[in-house]
RNA sequence: GCGGGCGUGGCGGAACUGGUAGACGCGCGAGGUUUAGGUCCUCGUGGCCACCUGGCUGUGGGGGUUCGAGUCCCUCCGCCCGCACCA
C-alpha cells in the first residue's frame, strides 16, 4: 500500500510561503518590456478600490485571472499580470471626517492587507509595476492626460443643470444617479445650475457604439452600453413662435407622424418658458407649475406611470408641414437633457402624449393607419396628412417627409443620444487636483507640464461645505498666473476617481518611467489588454470612460490601441444562503480566515469550483472542506507515490486494462485544456482532475504499472496549478523533481485517447434497454446485430416488427419496433 | 413597458453540433481503521415499484417536431439583472 495516513500530512501552512518565497526571490512573475518575438498576453483584472479589507468577490476575481495569466504562461505566451489600488475617493474621506484620520493613512492601511491577501493567495504578479492611483507618481500622468484632452477641446468647462448630491456636498455623473439617488450615500440627487468640468465622451458616441463590434465581451454588457449610448435616428423639425418670432426645433424619431401633432410641450427647464408664457396671463400659472416641477425629486419626476401634468403657456408655434397653430404647453414629462427640450406632440401614435391629451382634452389625429385603438404606435399607411404623402407605408413616407423638409429648410435628418458629456468635477478633497488655474486676465490657463503634478496640498478640515475643501488651503489656491505671471488661483476641484481608473492598465505597461506616461514604443507591444475581468457593476461606468479614454489618446498620437480590452469577462457573484453579502445582514464571509484555516489553494480552488465563474454562486462552508479535502488527498497521493513507487518510463502505448489511468490521464488533460482555452469552464477543469485522481486511487488497487501512476499524478498536478499553484507545484516537484511553473501546458497523445472497444447503447424505441462493449472499427451492421443479440432487447422485440434501425456509430443503435 | 439572463436530485452544479440525464463536489446512509470522537479508507445515494436479472417515471407547466428532446419550435408560469416619460 502506497497511501499513508500519518507519515504523510497534508500542511498548507508549511508548502504555501515556502514556494511563495521561491517566487519572490526569482522574481517569477516579473516581466520585460523588451520587444520579443514570441506571442504575449496582457491579463488583467480590475484593480481594487482599498477599502477595508478583500472580501470574496475580490478572492474570486483574482482567482479567475491569475489561472488564466498561468494557463497563458504555460501554453508559451509572456504575460503581463499587475496589480495597483484604486485608491482616491469618497469612502476614505468620509472616514476621514469621521475619525479625523488622514484619507491617506486609512488608504495605506487598507492597501496593505490588500497586498498581504495577494501575497498570502500566491497571486502571480509583477510587483514591479504595483501602483497606486492617488501617488503623486501616478496622478502625475492623470493631471498630463487631462491636460492633452484639454488641449484638444475634449476637456471643457461650462455651466449647467448638474446632479448635485446634498449629502456629500458634490456633483455627481449622469452614470453615478441610480433611481435619482446618489449611487453612493442614497440621498435623493437635486438639480443645480453650476460651472463644471466635462470631457467631451459624446463626440465619440458613434465609435464607441460602433466598435463594439470588434471586441469580444458578453453581449449583455454590449447591449447595456448600446443602451445608455442610447442612439435614435430621427429628424429635427423647426416649429416657430410668430407671436414671438422665435424657432423652436424639436427632434423626433417619428417624422411620418407630423401631420398628427396637436400640440407643442417644453420642459420645465427649458429657459424661454417664463418669458414665453409673459404677458399672456398664464404667467402667474406657469411660474407656480415650473416651481413645483423643479422642486419634485427626479424619482418623482421620473415614473413612466405618473399622471401627465402641464399648463397652457398661452403661446402658439406653427406646424412647418400644414402651417397649423399649435398651443404650446409646459410639462414635466419632457425632458431638458435629451433632444431639445421641446416635442412636438401626436397623440394618436404616443402614448405619453395621448394621456396629456386626454387629461387636458386636446384633439387626437390619426395619420397611421392600424391597431384597434389609439395610441398606435405600430406601422401602417398614412392618412389625413398630406397627398403627396397619404397612401404611403409610413417607413416610406418618413424618408419623404425629411426630404421635403430639408429642400423647404424647415428641418433635416438628425440623429440623437442619451450619452451625455461626462462631468468630471468634484467638490472633494480626496482626489486628483485638476490642473489648471483661473487668472483674471487670462481665464482657465493650464499648469504647465513641467510643472506637474500638482500636488495635493495638506488641509485640517476635510468637512464638505458645497465648495472643494481644497479652497481652505489658501496658501495652495494662491499662485501666480503661468501665462501673464500675476496673481491666481488654483483650481479646487478634484477629479472624479473614475478618471484615475480609466487609463491605470496604460501605466502598468511603462510603470517606471518617469519622463513620461508611458513610451509608446512600450504600450504597443501591450495592448489591448488581452483579457479583463472584473464584476458587471462596471459594465457601463469604468468600461465605456476607459474606452473613450483609449479612443482619444489613440486620435492625440500616444497609442495605437482603438480599444483597451479586446476580451472581457464578468465574473458572477457569490452569496451567502442566496442573498448577497453585506455588512448590514452580517452574512459576510471573509476570504483571510479561510486562507489561513485551509490554506490559499483551498480558497482559490473552492471559489472557481463553485460553479461557472461568470453566475453568481452560493457560499457553502462544507463544500469548502471538500476542497481541502481533495487537495490533501491530491498531495497525499503524490508524496506517497514519490517515496514508495520506483521512478520507472510511462508506459509508451496505451495497453491493456491495467493502463486505464494512463488514459484517464489523458482525457483529462483534454478536457482541462478545452474547459481553458474555449470558456472558463474552471468548474468542470477542476472536476476533471478531481476524476482523474479518483481513477489514480480506483488503480492503486489493481496492479497498475507505477510509471503510469506516476504519470498521472503528475499530469493531475500540472493540470491542477493554475487553480491551486502551491500545492500542485509542491506534488509535483515531489514527484519529478522541477518546477511545474517552467513545464509547458501538457498535451494529449491521441492514441491515448482512442480505444479499442466502446459502451453500445442498445435502444429499443427510444428507451435504453442495453449495454455492451463494442469493437471501435465495428461496422453499422455488426453493429444492430450486436444489439439484438441482448438478452433484453430480445425480451422487448420479441414478437413484434422491426420498422427501423438506427445505428450512431461509436455511440448506439434504435431499433424501432410495432406491435 | 423595453433589453438581457435563468428554471435539472436534499444542495452547488454536469451533459460539445438532438443520441446513456444527474459527471464532480457537498449532504445523507451503511461498513472499515481507531480506546472513542475527528481524520482517513470502502460501498451506496433522483422518485416509485419489484428488490435477483428488471419495470415505470423524471430536467418549471402544457402542446409540437423527431426513431430519439434538458437540448429545437409554439405557448403559459415563475425568478434574477440592467434601463426606464429618451420623443
Amino acid at each position: 500500500m502506497l497511501s499513508g495516513h500519518m507519515e504523510h500530512r497534508y500542511d498548507p501552512s508549511e508548502i504555501e510561503p515556502r514556494w511563495q518565497r521561491v517566487w519572490a526571490e526569482e522574481r517569477t512573475w516579473q516581466v520585460s518590456n523588451d520587444a520579443f518575438d514570441g506571442e504575449s498576453s496582457y491579463v488583467l483584472e480590475m484593480l481594487p478600490y482599498p477599502s477595508g479589507e478583500p472580501h470574496i468577490g475580490h478572492l474570486k476575481n483574482y482567482s479567475v485571472g491569475d489561472a488564466v495569466a498561468h494557463f497563458h504562461r504555460r501554453t508559451g505566451r509572456r504575460v503581463l499580470h499587475p496589480m495597483g489600488y484604486d485608491a482616491f475617493g469618497l469612502p476614505a474621506e468620509n472616514h476621514a471626517i469621521k475619525t479625523g484620520q488622514h484619507p491617506r493613512e486609512s488608504t495605506q492601511q487598507s492597501i496593505e492587507s490588500f497586498r498581504r491577501a495577494f501575497h498570502a493567495l500566491g497571486m502571480s504578479i509583477d510587483w514591479t509595476r504595483e501602483l497606486g492611483t492617488h501617488e503623486p507618481s501616478y496622478y502625475r500622468w492623470t493631471q498630463w492626460i487631462f491636460l492633452q484632452l484639454f488641449h484638444a477641446g475634449l476637456a471643457y468647462r461650462k455651466e449647467a443643470a448638474v446632479n448635485w448630491c446634498p449629502n456629500d456636498a458634490t456633483v455627481l455623473a449622469n452614470e453615478q444617479v441610480v433611481g435619482g439617488r446618489c449611487e453612493r450615500c442614497g440621498a435623493e440627487v437635486e438639480v443645480r445650475q453650476l460651472e463644471q468640468w466635462f470631457f467631451r465622451i459624446t463626440d465619440y458616441a458613434d465609435r464607441l457604439l460602433d466598435d463594439l463590434a470588434t471586441i469580444e465581451w458578453p453581449e449583455h454588457v454590449k447591449t447595456m452600453q448600446r443602451n445608455w449610448i442610447g442612439r435614435s435616428e430621427g429628424a429635427e423639425v423647426v416649429f416657430r413662435c410668430e407671436e414671438v418670432g422665435v424657432d423652436y426645433p424639436v427632434f423626433t424619431t417619428r417624422p411620418d407622424t407630423l401631420f398628427g401633432a396637436t400640440f407643442f410641450v417644453m420642459a420645465p427647464e427649458h429657459p424661454d418658458v417664463e418669458r414665453l408664457a409673459a404677458g399672456t396671463g398664464q404667467e402667474e400659472e406657469v411660474h407656480r407649475y415650473i416651481a413645483h416641477a423643479l422642486t419634485a425629486s427626479k424619482e418623482d419626476r421620473g415614473a413612466a406611470d405618473k399622471p401627465k401634468t402641464g399648463v397652457f403657456l398661452g403661446r402658439h408655434v406653427v406646424n412647418p408641414v400644414n402651417g397649423e397653430r399649435l398651443p404650446m404647453y409646459v410639462a414635466d414629462y419632457v425632458l431638458l437633457e435629451y433632444g431639445t427640450g421641446a416635442i412636438m406632440a401626436v397623440p394618436a401614435h404616443d402614448e405619453r402624449d395621448f394621456a396629456f391629451a386626454q387629461a387636458y382634452d386636446l384633439p387626437v389625429r390619426r395619420v397611421i393607419e392600424g391597431g384597434d385603438e389609439l395610441p398606435y404606435a405600430g406601422d401602417g399607411t398614412l392618412v389625413n396628412s398630406h397627398p403627396d404623402f397619404d397612401g404611403m407605408p409610413n417607413r416610406e413616407a418618413l424618408g419623404a417627409i425629411v426630404d421635403w423638409l430639408d429642400r423647404e429648410g424647415k428641418g433635416h435628418a438628425s440623429i440623437n443620444y442619451r450619452l451625455r458629456d461626462w462631468l468630471l468635477s468634484r467638490q472633494r478633497y480626496w482626489g486628483c487636483p485638476i490642473p489648471v488655474v483661473h487668472c483674471q486676465q487670462c481665464g482657465v490657463v493650464a499648469v504647465p507640464e513641467e510643472q506637474l503634478p500638482v500636488v495635493l496640498p495638506e488641509i485640517d478640515d476635510y468637512q464638505p461645505k458645497g465648495r472643494s475643501p481644497l479652497a481652505a488651503a489658501e496658501d495652495w489656491v494662491a499662485t501666480r498666473c503661468p501665462s501673464c505671471g500675476r496673481p491666481a488661483r488654483r483650481e479646487t476641484d478634484t477629479m472624479d476617481t473614475f478618471v484615475d481608473s480609466s487609463w491605470y492598465f496604460l501605466r502598468y505597461c511603462d510603470a517606471r518611467n518617469h519622463q513620461a506616461a508611458w513610451d509608446p514604443a512600450v504600450i504597443n507591444r501591450w495592448l489591448p489588454v488581452d483579457q479583463y475581468i472584473g464584476g458587471v457593476e462596471h459594465a457601463i461606468l469604468h468600461l465605456l470612460y476607459a474606452r473613450f479614454f483609449v479612443k482619444a489618446l489613440k486620435d492625440l498620437g500616444h497609442l495605437d490601441a482603438d480599444e483597451p480590452f479586446q476580451k472581457l469577462f464578468t465574473q458572477g457573484m457569490i452569496t451567502r444562503d442566496g442573498a448577497k453579502m453585506s455588512k448590514s445582514k452580517g452574512n459576510v464571509i471573509s476570504p483571510m480566515p479561510i486562507v489561513e484555516r485551509y490554506g490559499a489553494d483551498t480558497a482559490r480552488a473552492y471559489v472557481l469550483f463553485i460553479g461557472p465563474p461568470d453566475q453568481d454562486a452560493d457560499w457553502s462552508d462544507t463544500g469548502v472542506e471538500g476542497m481541502h479535502r481533495f487537495l490533501g488527498r491530491l498531495w497525499r497521493l503524490a508524496a506517497g507515490a514519490a517515496q514508495t513507487l520506483p521512478d520507472e518510463p510511462v508506459p509508451a502505448s496505451p495497453g491493456a486494462d491495467g493502463l486505464r489511468v494512463l488514459r484517464k490521464a489523458h482525457w483529462a488533460i483534454e478536457k482541462v485544456t478545452n474547459d481553458m482555452a474555449g470558456r472558463f469552464a474552471f468548474n468542470t477543469a477542476i472536476a476533471a482532475v478531481m476524476e482523474l485522481i479518483n481513477e489514480v486511487t480506483t488503480e492503486k488497487r489493481g496492479d497498475a504499472e507505477p510509471g503510469a501512476v506516476r504519470f498521472a499524478l503528475a499530469t493531475a498536478a500540472s493540470l491542477l496549478f493554475p487553480f491551486a499553484p502551491h500545492v500542485s507545484t509542491d506534488a509535483y516537484h515531489l514527484l519529478t523533481g522541477r518546477r511545474v511553473w517552467e513545464e509547458a501546458w501538457p498535451s494529449a497523445d491521441d492514441r491515448f485517447l482512442e480505444s479499442d472497444t466502446f459502451e453500445l447503447v442498445c435502444q429499443v424505441n427510444g428507451k435504453v434497454r442495453d449495454r455492451v462493449d463494442a469493437p471501435t472499427g465495428a461496422s453499422d451492421a455488426d453493429l444492430r446485430a450486436l444489439a439484438r443479440e441482448q438478452p433484453n432487447v430480445q425480451a422487448h422485440i420479441d414478437g413484434k416488427d422491426v420498422v427501423k434501425e438506427i445505428v450512431v456509430p461509436g455511440k448506439l443503435v434504435n431499433i424501432v419496433v410495432r406491435g
